[in-house]
DNA sequence: AATTTGTTGTTTGGTTCCGAACGTATTTAT
DNA sequence: ATAAATACGTTCGGAACCAAACAACAAATT
């Protein structure tokens, strides 16, 4: 049997971190929010980058368009966005954060950022730079 | 606002790959032998491992126990494992694997491998072994 | 202008997931 | 020996998830 052990390592290690950290976010920080780790990301990327349309969130919240929808419609909601037609093309959504999602983002957002120092706490900067770098080039890996 | 930018590109990375990873798997190799990624999981590790508690296979897995009394029952229903009994403490249970399971397992841990080795052809052995060391380094830093 | 083709988001049906509440088995304390 | 506390797995309700079918709009073709 002709298994590559060193991919495998390295893919499996990184499911379990994420999953370790996914967990410890929503139990520590989201849940007293009612947010979802998911509907935390939604957020983020708005208040980050400002408004987004619908289908670049699809690709950077690595989830359906089918589900997003019913992300969305709960965030909307709970008054943290608001989805509007694009000016030019009536098939396209902008999301939008509201102030209240602003206020609410402002304040959990430190929080999960606290957790990653934690988490990563023993490594030295440069290694996390490093393993930053290393996994971008994997994302930009073309796949099946 | 104070934020640890390297933590926080580490992990939103690290998110950005499993996830990456774990769809395109899902969809080329696990949905035509109806299993999910979990699923996958539970198989692999008995696999690997040998027979397992429920228990462990509740963190190692990465659900919860609820979650994964459905996921046995389903693997049970597909002649892919077995649940015993343990011979001394009547609330453990051991997991097992079929030889149907093995069978099954055998064919398709490579193909998953091969997606692995695919999606990291543009790291040299060394750096997925860095990353691989670094990544344990986290595992074994506790959280709240 | 009318039809076709393509893009964008919603709906639907079914699976996976978690947390909480629940039984059952075991261990500890009285 | 009996009661209380703990450990283990199951059940249940609701949220999140995906793929496929669908509807609305835009662009390209005729």
């Amino acid at each position: 049997m002709n298994i590559d052990h060193d991919s495998m390592a390295t893919m499996s290690n990184i499911f379990r971190v994420a999953t370790k950290f996914r967990s410890c976010v929503e139990r520590n920080v989201l849940t007293q929010h009612k947010l979802s780790f998911s509907t935390f990301t939604i957020l983020w990327i708005i208040w980050i980058r400002g408004p987004q349309e619908f289908k670049e969130l699809v690709i950077d919240c690595g989830v359906s368009k089918g589900t997003l929808t019913g992300l969305i419609k709960g965030l909307i909601k709970m008054d943290l966005v608001s989805r509007d037609k694009h000016k030019t093309d009536g098939r396209r959504l902008m999301i939008k954060i509201t102030p209240t999602g602003r206020r609410l983002i402002k304040k959990v957002f430190p929080e999960v950022n606290a957790l990653e120092t934690l988490l990563s706490r023993q490594l030295k900067v440069k290694e996390k730079q490093e393993i930053a770098k290393l996994l971008r080039i994997i994302l930009n890996t073309p796949l099946p």
